[in-house]
DNA sequence: TGTAACGTGTTT
DNA sequence: AAACACGTTACA
């Protein structure tokens, strides 16, 4: 009996049934769910259930009240059938009861005794995945065998009895990864492992990939026209009509570019120079794949030749690259788990929904190593397309009614979110910008196209653009994903890297650091697959303050976790397909994010800024939100309705806005008066193409006792045609103002810009840098 | 002893 | 396959 905690098999089962029998309200046919043995049970033990951690992410957060689960409970008025954690409090790495003990030894883990961490392993506690027997790995003592930790779960492995007899087991993953996989609202749908693993025909050992880019095909819908920037830059107004084009997203060329592959890498003379002198062999393979394995929850180690002979088939390389285009997107790659990670109980859950069981191969390492997944064609295919339309159905539940329609052409084969971007050439070749890492800051791979950034007007301001429409399916209320994430490293990254002779490399991390800042996303990306050294280093969130998503076609699950492992402080998802729960889960795990970008989204996305706090946010840019007016604005501004725990803040969600971009939006002097209350921080407003906005507007936002009047630095409200020269009067009374751009507007005259110049030339020099365009001379 | 919720069987 | 259901574990 392998049975490691308190308790008893024979008890457990006879004491279920009994249980049942008495307890049972309502006996159903068939025998009663959590008494009968598990299936697995012909292996030696039986599988206890794990614990929350206690201390992961979800596991502090409170209940949201909303999900699914939630409303079941009785505390939210629910029947209390489901007994289920609440979605957002699904714990990320659980662990073994704490009265588990060893099954040799019948001692509890002894770890937190040990300094070595190879130490640490052989007295940790770990949960054969196949037998469910808990041992300390010392206690063992199986030469010639290795296990295979299971690095999505702590304390978690195949041990050496179970993998050296071949057998083969659940994959057994955290409740985080439950409902990634099957539950209501998953977005991640669990394969058929053991039917992939029939498939002779491809790498039998491959574990299917959670998801991959999606491979767009010629698509076509219908966008919302924003405005579009003529060739000289002058802003012309947002053509009303609609226009449908088709423009293949991801054409072979496209796609080759966007690939930063190992292959290339390696085959890159310049690496292998530079690595020449760094460790490699199986720590760098490890890396190597690890990094290639994406969340590598469970890699799986594999050699070289096997690696190179799945690239030499052109069909499997492309799909390959489909993948790891995902799979290398450095925002989801994960730091390279070294043993401290992969060993200490440490959430490592990630968003998850490979298949569960593979085969695995036997490597020269005499412990236990980490599994390796790859990414199998036809289950990529499969969960992407799952994805989408988990998304699809996450978009339409949560859709607000004020979304717009959106006309959608019927799905494709694969249901793929529907995207059209007006002008092909806009989107032409991008890469010239990608040496610019502050327009660029993002991993190629993530962004699937560059924006064109043009700033005629305005501070900043991005370049209104089709929206991407949000894939779309039948309504189905759906719960939020599953999608968890594997946290960064704990223990801090090795001061120097380590060499191939046991030496360190001369250069310290921090002298790196400097170097890789010099280095565009991708570029860290290549350098994330070098070493796990560099793994690490490269994901440091120092070099990733800035996310650029910009246009990003498709908002996957897999970005989303590596976004939330970098922690950017800014984070620009316009014109995105993004959905409100991606958003709202995003959110909810970037609580340092300082600047988001949101324009072009829909309202329904935007609106999850209505449920989530993000107290630090500076700037927000809702530019050309679809849907967003008054009342959205007000939803947007007013304080959280609900006091469940957690939320007993009244004030407004975003009371430390300073730099609020509103370009485009039907709003009209209602928004105004809530923002001029509730935000009293706002330095810069831009209000560009706001066809509502007049001098009353003016007058309201410069109206004495209210703090935008001192507040106001930066004014954008150039295209705003019910403007008059009547607003300049206003500004004369902001202290602060610096900038009032009032380009464009048909009711300024120059001739009011130059007396106000005039007027304020004894307080505060102003000058006219462009046509009504007024700056204060400093 | 009470509450939360894991894990799996049943139903839809 | 997803959703529902619930016995029983884990723990305060």
């Amino acid at each position: 009996m392998a049975l490691s905690l308190s308790g008893d098999d024979e008890e457990y089962d006879s004491e279920s049934e009994q249980q049942r029998a008495a307890n049972r309200p309502k006996p159903k046919v068939g025998t009663s769910a959590a008494v009968k043995l598990p299936s697995n049970r012909s292996s030696s033990g039986a599988r206890r259930r794990r614990t929350r951690c206690r201390k992961c992410e979800a596991c502090v957060r409170t209940e949201c009240g909303e999900c699914h689960f939630c409303k079941d409970m009785k505390k939210f008025g629910g029947p209390g059938r489901m007994k289920q954690s609440c979605i957002m409090r699904q714990c990320i790495a659980p662990v073994l009861p704490h009265t588990a003990v060893c099954v040799v030894c019948k001692e509890a883990g002894k770890e937190d005794t040990l300094e070595e961490e190879e130490d640490k392993f052989n007295f940790m506690l770990m949960e054969c995945s196949i037998c469910n027997e808990i041992v300390h790995p010392n206690c063992l003592k199986v030469n010639e065998a290795s296990g295979v930790v299971n690095d999505e779960l702590p304390n978690c492995w195949e041990c050496p009895k179970c993998n050296h007899a071949g057998k083969s087991g659940k994959q057994k993953r955290g409740p985080g990864f439950k409902y990634a996989s099957n539950l209501p609202g998953s977005l991640l749908r669990e394969q058929k492992p053991l039917k992939e693993e029939g498939d002779a025909s491809t790498a039998v050992k491959r574990r299917p990939d959670r998801e991959e880019t999606p491979r767009y095909r010629p698509e076509e819908t219908l966008h919302r026209q924003p405005p579009l920037l003529s060739p000289c830059n002058l802003p012309r107004p947002r053509p009303e009509d609609k226009l449908r084009k088709k423009r293949k997203l991801f054409d072979d060329d496209e796609e080759e570019d966007l690939g930063v592959r190992k292959k290339e890498k390696s085959d890159d003379p310049y690496f292998s120079k530079l690595l020449h002198h760094i460790k490699t062999e199986e720590e760098d393979e490890d890396a190597y794949e690890e990094e290639e394995d994406e969340e590598g929850r469970v890699p799986h180690f594999r050699g070289g030749v096997e690696r190179k002979g799945r690239f030499g088939d052109p069909e499997e390389e492309a799909e390959e690259r489909d993948s790891r285009n995902a799979l290398l997107n450095p925002s989801v790659k994960t730091p390279f788990g070294d043993s401290d990670q992969s060993l200490c109980s440490s959430p490592q859950a990630g968003p998850s929904s490979e298949a569960g069981s593979e085969t695995q191969e036997k490597g020269p390492r005499p412990k236990a190593r980490r599994k390796r997944r790859l990414p199998n064609r036809e289950l990529s295919r499969e969960l992407s397309k799952a994805l989408n339309q988990e998304i699809q159905k996450t978009e339409d539940c949560l859709a607000n009614e004020n979304r717009q329609p959106l006309k959608v052409e019927p799905e494709t084969e694969n249901e793929e979110p529907k995207r059209l971007f007006r002008n092909g050439s806009e989107l032409g070749d991008q890469r010239p910008h990608l040496k610019n890492k502050e327009m660029n800051g993002t991993p190629w791979e993530l962004r699937h196209f560059y924006p064109s950034q043009i700033t005629p007007l305005g501070f900043n301001r991005s370049t209104p653009t089709n929206r991407p429409v949000p894939p779309h399916s039948p309504p189905k209320c759906v719960q939020m994903e599953r999608h968890v994430i594997r946290p960064p490293p704990i223990s801090p990254p090795p001061d120097r890297l380590p060499l191939k002779d046991g030496k360190s490399h001369v250069i310290q991390r921090e002298v790196w650091m400097k170097i890789f800042d010099y280095l565009t996303h991708q570029e860290l990306c290549v350098c994330m697959s070098v070493c796990k050294t560099w793994n690490r280093w490269c994901c440091d969130k120092r070099l990733w303050t800035k996310i650029d998503l910009n246009r990003c076609t498709s908002i996957t699950p897999l970005m989303l976790s590596g976004i939330i492992r970098r922690q950017p402080v800014s984070l620009d998802l316009s014109w995105t397909n993004i959905s409100k729960k991606q958003l709202s889960w995003l959110i909810n795990r970037l609580p340092g994010l300082r600047v988001l970008k949101l324009s072009g989204c829909s309202w329904a996305a935007v609106s999850a800024l209505c449920t989530s706090s993000c107290p630090l946010l500076r700037t927000l840019d809702v530019q050309w939100v679809e849907g967003l007016k008054d009342a959205q604005m007000r939803d947007l501004l007013s304080p959280p309705t609900d006091n469940r725990p957690g939320q007993l803040d009244n004030r407004c969600k975003l009371r430390n806005v300073e730099d609020l971009r509103l370009a485009g939006l039907d709003i009209t002097d209602a928004s105004l008066r809530l923002i001029s209350r509730q935000m009293p921080s706002l330095s810069m407003l831009d209000l560009s193409y706001c066809n509502h906005i007049n001098d009353q507007s003016v007058n309201l936002l410069t109206a004495a006792g209210t703090t935008t009047r001192d507040s106001l630095t930066d004014i954008n409200l150039s295209v705003c045609n019910r403007v008059t020269d009547h607003s300049l009067n206003f500004f004369k009374r902001c202290g602060s103002i610096c900038q009032i751009d009032l380009r464009f507007c048909k009711q300024v005259t120059r001739a009011a810009c130059e007396r106000f110049i005039a007027e304020m030339s004894v307080s505060v020099p102003f000058r006219l840098k462009e046509d009504k365009l007024l700056q204060k001379a400093s």
